[in-house]
DNA sequence: GCCGTTTTCGGCCCGACTGTTTTCAGTCG
């Protein structure tokens, strides 16, 4: 088992003795555990040996890691004596249901995972029983469907940090050469439906030997095997190459379909033919190209990042994509002022590390207490803390906020303590499910604050989790175009929000983006690497790309000049 | 359960919204 599937089991573990009403800081204890396993950067084996420790797993966490290792999700529970079914923390996924509505479910409607949910809810069996209502029922018939999407498939934020552990397993044994991901997960696809790997090796032994100590079943082109919660396993398949044929094995099992359907054309009309054999020439010789860049010249195409190829991906020319090197700085990012972890002096070494330009220090504004957001005078006393710490730092600090849209569409902070500020995102943290229209013009009217500069996750979704709020994107886009407000790229792998579909839109209407990290922890600033492959998939030029301005310019386009 | 002590026990993010049991428990961020 790796990190990933431990974790996996910790959270689930930790949900199950929720509902079974475990006191609610050892729930958390044992949340935290997971989350403080997977940002770790100790090998598992050296935690469990304890010859080294990490913050946040304690001795009796350490036990329950070694029980699912030994044992499974079936150990760990028997030992922990927990009698509710190991499918009832699918129930806390629905927005509305808790630990106490899990409870109610499991013994008194014999309702125990999402499946039992919603054939219960079809039924109508639950309508006007306490606490389901009409609407709330439908409500949730509406969440399963998205949430029981995850029943074979898994969000991307757990595929590609699995696939990287992955593939430095598989470098490290002998006899193999190269190794690459490949599938969904290399195209950035928000939820995949496997994890898939790619190794060419030049001597099958250790890598069969590992693959069997592992229990992984042998297929025609390789091996397949399970990670994660049992009653919701990630299927891994890693296809097996010869060195030579590792780059068209690469393209040929990223996709998607479509897309090599057209480059397989191409070649066929270039006079090449693409088999299962391999790719060869007019003649039949097998030719290896030994990169993906060497098969895309051979139809007299540039090199299409994985990301851009979908079905319309030849429409886009690459070569004018945003690229990591054009990003000067950070325009989103909380400090340990609300709920970052970090302190503000730490988040400018960061930046200077990361060789930015500038960074904009935006924590939550008041409504938001459980993040202790910033009342107007800590607003102020934050400013003279940028201050002194802007005379010691060589990057440009801007002094921003992440201020609530309230239910209203009203801003958290007076006008004129957003006036002082160098850059306003705007956000809705709460009262998500509105209707569609009192959305859209919530997010219209915040849209036509004078001070608002961006809109921060503008749909609110969690990949997987869930849809996000209803709105209408099209009377947003156009409301930003006309106010020239920014909307943003939220770069965190679980929200990658805004999607493909609407940054093109976006784009085309002459809408910039901000692509932001939301950073509240060390590890975070790194998703900024999501947000540029997110950018791909929807087509952004260096130009659609505000925080790919310089300081001067930023500062400019931020006062209207 | 974990952490951090003034070291073995006290503290741990808290207020708003929702549906409805119409007065507050449950959920959420």
């Amino acid at each position: 088992m790796n990190k990933q599937s431990i974790a996996a089991n910790l959270r689930q573990i930790a949900d199950l003795l929720e509902i079974s009403g475990e006191n609610h800081y050892k729930v958390t204890a044992y949340r935290n555990a997971a989350a403080a396993l997977l940002q770790s950067s100790f090998r598992l084996e050296d935690i469990i040996s304890r010859s080294v420790s990490v913050p946040g797993i304690g001795p009796d966490s350490l036990n329950l890691i070694r029980w699912c290792m030994e044992g499974g999700l079936k150990s760990a529970m028997a030992h922990l004596k927990i009698s509710v079914p190991a499918t009832a923390h699918q129930l806390l996924w629905v927005p509305g249901i808790g630990p106490k509505t899990a409870m109610v479910l499991i013994h008194n409607h014999h309702v125990d995972s999402l499946a039992a949910l919603q054939a219960a809810l079809s039924s109508n069996r639950l309508l006007h029983k306490p606490g389901f209502s009409a609407a709330k029922i439908h409500r949730m018939k509406r969440d399963v469907a998205v949430l029981l999407e995850r029943m074979h498939s898994y969000p991307i934020a757990q595929v590609w940090p699995a696939a990287l552990e992955l593939q430095r397993s598989l470098e490290a044994l002998s006899g193999v050469d190269q190794v690459g991901v490949t599938g969904d997960a290399r195209r950035l696809v928000p939820m995949c439906k496997r994890l898939e790997m790619v190794v060419s090796v030049h001597d099958r032994t250790p890598f069969q030997t590992w693959c069997e100590a592992n229990h992984a079943t042998p297929k025609d082109d390789g091996y397949e095997w399970n990670i994660g919660p049992s009653d919701n396993p990630l299927t891994v398949r890693v296809y097996v190459a010869d060195p030579p044929d590792f780059a068209q094995r690469q393209m040929e099992t990223t996709g998607d379909q479509i897309h090599d359907e057209v480059i397989k054309g191409l070649l066929r009309q270039a006079g090449y033919s693409w088999t299962k054999a391999g790719i060869c020439d007019m003649r039949g010789r097998r030719i290896s190209p030994a990169t993906e860049e060497e098969i895309y010249a051979l139809v007299g195409l540039p090199f299409f990042p994985p990301e851009l190829r979908s079905d319309r991906g030849l429409l886009q020319n690459p070569a004018t994509l945003v690229q990591a090197d054009d990003i000067q700085g950070d325009l989103h990012v909380h400090s340990n002022w609300s709920d970052g972890s970090m302190s503000i002096p730490e988040l400018v070494e960061r930046a200077e590390t990361l060789g930015y330009a500038y960074i904009a220090i935006t924590d939550h504004s008041q409504s938001l207490s459980i993040a202790n957001g910033l009342t107007p005078e800590r607003v102020l006393a934050q400013r003279a803390e940028l201050k002194r710490v802007q005379s010691a730092a060589s990057v440009k600090l801007l002094h921003g906020i992440e201020v609530d849209i309230l239910a209203d569409g009203s801003l958290d902070l007076p006008d004129d303590i957003l006036a002082d500020l160098d850059i306003v995102i705007a956000s809705v943290h709460g009262a998500m499910y509105q209707s569609k229209s009192q959305m859209t013009n919530r997010l219209v009217r915040a849209i036509r604050n004078p001070y608002v500069d961006v809109i921060g996750h503008p749909t609110g979704r969690i990949i997987g989790r869930r849809a996000g709020y209803e709105v209408d994107i099209e009377k947003v886009v156009a409301e930003a175009a006309l106010h020239g407000v920014a909307l943003e790229l939220n770069a965190n792998p679980n929200r990658l929000d805004i999607s493909e579909d609407i940054l093109r839109r976006a784009t085309q209407a002459g809408v910039a983006i901000a692509i932001d990290t939301d950073t509240h922890h060390p590890n975070e600033f790194a998703n900024m690497a999501y947000g540029i492959r997110m950018a791909h998939r929807g087509w952004l030029t260096k130009g659609d790309v505000l925080n790919t301005l310089s300081h001067t310019g930023l500062m400019k386009r931020l006062k209207g000049q």
